[in-house]
Order: structure tokens, then C-alpha cells, then sequence
DNA sequence: CTGAAAGCGCTAACAC
DNA sequence: GTGTTAGCGCTTTCAG
């Protein structure tokens, strides 16, 4: 049953034609060969059922096909959504997308990049794990295989970064919550190793008042956004509108608030980062910046598949998110 | 600064050697090689940065170090821990895992299952993404590569199945739903095109009792709860407890059934199936059966990596769930 | 337009 | 215990 593989020479063979010229139909340059003998190869090919080996051809040609994708972690939505993001950015290039998931971990972030880059992709986008610690593994992958940084972004820039511009969306919440009349805004963000939570928290310190609080916990989570609504409620800070730095936060935010009583958006007004699914879910519904995905993804594999060493240039580049507003930030009349 | 990959060969000149005795060290049986020239190797290598090319290396030994898993969608967070659970697998094994999402279409499962088959991967776990046409895909890819079915199977079920015991899953929230006072009890299911939704509907007709009602909408997701809510609460159904078919469901239909003023557990509980995340976030948090992902995982990998053709016994593998209460079911005192 | 032949980087017989 | 050599399956010069 499980005979051995049908080969190209199989497929030569089948059609009398040499490997050269039933290669050249089946994958390289059909325009340079007789149609006729075209025609026959295929036909053999897939009487016979031919599959070309991806190792012999991506050990030939150098290509493997595949775009590899490293993220933080599956576990929350908006990652989730990147990467299929930069799986349809794949098809339509017809090529692979390879997900790895680093669990929030830097060692397992660098046996990923490392594997990725022993020859398995042409080419990876990354969110980092750490703005500090992340830097070393990517150096290290980037002379195999070009790379650019998504989402987030090392200190070290050693390649283009495209992400979110931070700051043109905290002012777009902030200026939303003031529409609806809500000015004693509070941000809620997590530990500061990624760069996005470093920009969004500084944002916030620049554009919300001098004295607006914030509260910043150990990690993107939805336990950690109840941590955070707890650490709010016990330090009875005066404030009617909260900022979350990621949907995971904002979603376990409002679980415990709304457990203790606080109305929503009567008392405070809530809007969060990542517009993912999990904000239609909750009652109310969340507000939520509309982060540009597939322009992120759409960008970036420009970068990553484009002539050039474009990828190479440590630059970073900044697109502009929307807005979605959901009832969680209805104007309340007086 | 892009020079040209490091190869084996140019360890061995590093290191005085030849090829074949670093590539002893560097991979096969280091047990037959002087451990001071090992040494040297490793030194070498490790100096000017040498990194296997894995292309090649599978070429040659038939072996890509990988294993690959198909599932539906990566937007269901329990396929996700599913992946995770394969994961650590993999990471036990020393192998990579190839995570691919179908997006719940045939056509996107067939060409991914056809890439991997291509000699990407050693070995496929698939949930497939419908009983009825998944089947034809599968049995093209079984004859390159070994392969499992998890969490749901096919019709024609061509190689080994690992799933939840569906049967057992039911009994056990129906038992105790009754456990916790609760006599009318509704089923909220997805479409059948799986063979898990199936089996569980049937379960539940079998063992609720005749005239229980049951409530079929069209996927797996949480508009789709919602609509299955709304639809219970049009029905006007005499229930007091509600067994969901998929978390997403669950979580939909918790939303709207409390917009609707529904008290839970009060007017009635609510149970469902893949113990998420998700279901800790709603108020009440939601008591649901806790599926075997680990065990599923490694039982799965013993297959698939085991010596022989077990992988090729059409044998479905059911395995016990246990069960997380939590307050959505909690006793009413009368 | 087609074929012969070289070789991508690696490992595994097979000799020594 | 180590080196020599033959290929894994494919694409791509280079001749014709």
C-alpha cells in the first residue's frame, strides 16, 4: 500500500520525456517547453499522483515556500487573529504559513527562530516576546533569513518593525472617552517588556492629565485584568473611564467589576486594544481600537518577500488603528 | 554580512576533519568517535556558528523532525490548547510541531494536509474539519505519511481515532445536572458536520429524557450561541438547565440569555464541554467537562511515532473527561 | 525546445 | 574509530 513515493523521474519516465523537461512543466518555466509534452506530463502526473518532495526542492532551489510566523502566544485572541492575517498574506502569495507559539518564553522563543531559520522558511515575522531579551535570538536568526518584527519590537532594532502606532490610538480612546463626557480616565496595562505595553503606557502618561492613574500588572491575562479591577476597586480611585492595554485585560477587568457591583457604563466607562471577539461577549459589549491586522500582515510580507534588504533597515513603521464603539461607552445622560 | 551558510564541511576543514565524522558528532552516534575529536567539533562548530541545514538533512535521512497538526480553527481557544498540548509533545520528542488552521473548509484542509504530506512533516494529527468530506483528503495523504484523527473522525474512518468518550461526557454533566436538582434539560449543538457535535447530540437523545428538547444551529461559535438563546427563549421551552456542545456556544448563549434577564443558576444552569478559559470570565463562571487534552496528545504521538502501522488500525480511541463545577450549576436551595 | 549532467548539504554504507 | 564515496529528489546551467 504505502509502495514509495512517485518521483519525477517516475513522471519522466511515464511520459518519455527527460526530468529536465518534466520539471520545467511541473514547477519551473511551462512557457519554454511544447505544449503537447506539456500536456502529457500532467496528464502522467496525475494519473500516477505525483508529489514533488519539498526537501529535494527547497534544498535545491534555496525557496522553501513557507512563511514562518512567531508569536507570543495562541492563547490570546489577537495574535490569533495576526496570524490568519499572515496566513491569507500566504495564500495569496502561494505560500505556507508556519505558526510557532513561544509561550511567553524567551528560551522557547530562540529554539523556535533558530529552527525557523535552519532552512524550514524563506522568511518570519515575529512579535517578540521581550523588548529587552529578545534582541539576541533575532541577531542570531537574521543572517539566515530575512526577518521583521511585528506588533512589538526589540530595543535593539536590528530589522524594520510594523506596528501599531501606540500613540494615535491611546489619543483616539482618550478623545473618544471625552465625547462621551468621561475625563477621569484610568489605564490599565501589563508589565512593560513588550514594547507595544511600554508605548501604550507612555502615550497615556503624556495625553491623559497629569495624575490619571495607572495600573500595571505581571502579564497579559484575563486573571491579571481581575487582579487589576480588584487593585482598583481597593484603592477607590476617583475615575469614570478605563483604558485597557489588551482585550485579555479588559475582559477580566470587567468580569470582576461587574461582579462587585459597578455599572457599566453608568459608573465607568471601559474600552480596550485588540478588538477581538471576546469584546461582543461581555454586557456590555466593549469599545475597542480596531487594530489594522491586515495591513500589518500585508506590509510586512511586503518586506519579507520584496527584492531589496528593506527588512534589513531597523526602521519602524506605524499604522494607524480605528475604533469600534460598542456600549461600553455610551454617553449617559446627566 | 549575509556571506554564505555555514555548512558541515566547513567544520570538518575547522576541525581537521572529515564530514562523516563531524556529522557523527554534530547528529548520528557520537558513542563511535574519539571524544577529543568530538570535542574539537563541538568547539568549531560552535565558534563559527554552524547550524544543520534541515532541508537537506531531511532529504537524506527521510526524517523532518516535525509533526504537523491540522485543526478547524485556531479561533476556537480548545483547538488551541489542543495545539498546545501537542506542543509539549513534540518538545518531548525533541521534534517541531507545524500548527496549520483549515478555517473550517474542506478545500483549505485538503491542501494543507497535501503540503504537509510532501515531506514537511513525519507524521499528521488532523481534527478533521467534517465527518462526511474529510474523509477523500485523508485517504490521499495517508499513503506519504502516518496520520491520526483527533478530537472528531471521519466516516470512513481510514486510520486510528483519539477522541473524547462523548457518550461518557454527557452522562457525566447530565448526571450531575440532576446531582444539582435539575430535571428539564435542553441541548444546544452545533450543525453535525463533525463527528464529536454528532455523537454528542445523539448521547443526549439516548440518555435525557424522551422529549428533552434539543437545539441544532449552524457552527461552532458564539453568534451562534446567541442565536441558540434566543431561539430557547422564543421556544418558550420548559427547562431549568442547558448542556452546551462547545464553549463558544456556551459563552454566546450565556450573554444573551442574561441580557434577557435569565438568572443563572437561578431560572436555570448552565453546563458546556471544552473547559476554556472562557468560561471563567462570565458571571456566573461555567461548569463544564474538562477534556483529556494532554492525554489526547500523547496518546496520539505514541501512535503516530510508534514503530509500527498501529496509526493505520481504523480503531476509535475514546478517552474518559473529567468535570469542573463551578457556579453555573450550583445547588438552588429550594 | 529538450536532454545530459552537475550538485544543493547532508548522512550512511562501506572500506580501511 | 575514521575517511571515502554514493546518493536522497529536485532544478538548472550548459550544449545541442
Amino acid at each position: 500500500m504505502n509502495r514509495h513515493r512517485v518521483r519525477l523521474i517516475d513522471v519522466a519516465e511515464a511520459a518519455g520525456v527527460s526530468r529536465a523537461t518534466a520539471s520545467r512543466v511541473l514547477s519551473g518555466s511551462p512557457r519554454h517547453v511544447d505544449p503537447v509534452l506539456a500536456e502529457r506530463v500532467w496528464t502522467v502526473a496525475r494519473r500516477i499522483g505525483y508529489r514533488p518532495h519539498l526537501s529535494a526542492r527547497a534544498l535545491r532551489t534555496g525557496q522553501t515556500g513557507t512563511i514562518g510566523i512567531v508569536v507570543p502566544t495562541l492563547a490570546n485572541p489577537y495574535f490569533v487573529a495576526l496570524a490568519e492575517a499572515f496566513a491569507s498574506e500566504a495564500r495569496d502569495l502561494g505560500a505556507d504559513l508556519l505558526i510557532a507559539d513561544s509561550r511567553n518564553d524567551i528560551e522557547s522563543e530562540m529554539t523556535h527562530l533558530r529552527r525557523l531559520a535552519d532552512g524550514r522558511v524563506d522568511a518570519i515575522a515575529i512579535v517578540p516576546v521581550s523588548y529587552e531579551d529578545s534582541g539576541a535570538a533575532l541577531a542570531e536568526a537574521l543572517d539566515a533569513v530575512p526577518i521583521v518584527q511585528v506588533d512589538r519590537r526589540t530595543r535593539d532594532g536590528s530589522t524594520a518593525a510594523i506596528v501599531l502606532d501606540n500613540v494615535a490610538g491611546i489619543r483616539l480612546l482618550i478623545d473618544h472617552l471625552h465625547s462621551v463626557g468621561r475625563e477621569r480616565i484610568a489605564y490599565v496595562g501589563a508589565e512593560t517588556a513588550s514594547s507595544s505595553g511600554a508605548e501604550r503606557l507612555a502615550a497615556f502618561g503624556d495625553l491623559a492629565g497629569t495624575g490619571s492613574p495607572t495600573t500595571v500588572v505581571s502579564e497579559f491575562s484575563t486573571s491579571a485584568g481581575r487582579e487589576a479591577a480588584r487593585h482598583l476597586l481597593d484603592s477607590a480611585a476617583d475615575i469614570d473611564a478605563i483604558i485597557c492595554g489588551a482585550d485579555v485585560l479588559a475582559v477580566g477587568l470587567h468580569s470582576t467589576l461587574q461582579r462587585s457591583g459597578v455599572s457599566l457604563p453608568g459608573d465607568i466607562a471601559l474600552v480596550s486594544f485588540d478588538d477581538s471577539e471576546l469584546l461582543e461577549l461581555t454586557d456590555p459589549p466593549i469599545t475597542s481600537l480596531s487594530p489594522p491586522v491586515g495591513e500589518i500582515a500585508r506590509r510586512t510580507t511586503e518586506l519579507l518577500m520584496g527584492e531589496g534588504d528593506d527588512w534589513r533597515e531597523p526602521s519602524v513603521e506605524r499604522l494607524e488603528p480605528g475604533i469600534v464603539t460598542r456600549e461600553s461607552t455610551r454617553q449617559i445622560d446627566p
